[in-house]
DNA sequence: CGAATTTGACCTGCGC
DNA sequence: GCGCAGGTCAAATTCG
């Protein structure tokens, strides 16, 4: 979370993005500053589609999700906010999520403050209830305000607000399952009003929003030496980003979610021309950069 | 020493 | 109106 120039080795996309304005290949070098501009300009620009795309994706896959919940083959349960478990129990590691209104309310669309519930399964021996918001990872950082027992849950409900944005009216709730103790129940009310915090992706109710349009990019793009695969690398990002809790709770959901939703990604990517064009570009770039300087004879 | 967390008190909404 | 339960506040405490 440093300077993030994960493109100092010339494999990120950054580098198709200046290659492409450049005309695939990078004849005319600019101005290093010049450069870095359009390098950030292209991240900014990739960034946002591939977070509409994902929110597309998450936003479909929770309708599907909460499809396969109701199929008739378990048990169903009462679709609640409560911190009762409502995940599946043929599911041994999930987390699931919820977009619902106001508990009380009915389930009427109205403009009012979301309210997502997020279900992660944590390790047993984070049973401490201080520590509830860093099980719960979501990219934000949070500021504990309050805790309480409740009547029907013995564990201690905390309640956290946004610590990024003074203002920023989201809060999240988090308690311990008090069906099965390793599961955790996060509840998100509102709609985050700010970029972003030090972290730099959200994974909740509504799906992954990735943004920052600083210095680091959320993924990077590296070729091995045959020049025959490509790897989009989404831990580039240091310890504790959220990016690395979108992995978290992509390995923690069931299989067949996590095949869907990876289905779904490849699918969206390879319709998204422009991704497209600026993979191909990153891969031109490269083998250009791989390419001895100096005259070439075949 | 400042920031974050804890925790008891207080506030508010709802049901009876 | 009263009591209960959930949610929030803010002083005290802890931590880095």
């Amino acid at each position: 979370m440093d300077d993030g120039d994960g493109d100092g080795d010339g494999s990120s996309p950054t580098d198709s993005g200046a290659a492409a304005s450049a005309g695939l290949l990078p004849l005319f070098r600019r101005s290093p500053v010049e450069d870095l501009e359009e390098k950030l300009r292209w991240a900014t620009e990739e960034n946002e589609r591939l977070t509409r795309a994902l929110d597309a994706i998450l936003a479909g896959h929770h309708a599907h999700h909460r499809a396969l919940a109701a199929a008739p083959s378990a048990t169903t349960r009462a679709p609640s906010v409560s911190t009762s478990c409502a995940a599946r129990d043929d599911a041994p590691a999930t987390a699931t999520v919820s977009t619902a209104g106001p508990s009380r309310q009915p389930p009427t669309a109205e403009p009012r403050p979301k309210v997502r519930t997020v279900r992660v399964r944590a390790d047993a021996t984070d049973a401490d209830a201080n520590n509830l918001a860093e099980i719960v990872k979501d990219g934000y950082q949070w500021r504990k305000y309050g805790q309480k027992v409740t009547r029907d849950n013995p564990y201690p409900r905390a309640y956290f607000r946004c610590a990024f944005a003074p203002s920023c009216p989201v809060k999240k709730k988090v308690q311990r399952c008090v069906e099965d103790r390793s599961m955790l129940v996060a509840t998100y009310e509102g709609e985050h009003n700010h970029a972003l915090s030090t972290q730099t992706t959200e994974f909740v109710g509504s799906g992954c929003t990735s943004q920052h349009a600083g210095s680091s990019l959320p993924c990077s793009i590296s070729i091995n030496s045959s020049g025959h695969t490509v790897t989009l690398d989404l831990t580039n990002q240091g310890s504790g980003s959220s990016v690395e809790a979108v992995s978290r709770e992509l390995v923690t959901v069931s299989p067949e979610f996590r095949r869907l939703l990876v289905e779904e990604v490849v699918q969206v990517l390879k319709n998204d021309a422009e991704f497209v064009e600026a993979l191909t570009n990153a891969v031109a770039a490269r083998v250009v950069d791989k390419i001895p300087h100096g005259p070439v004879d075949f």
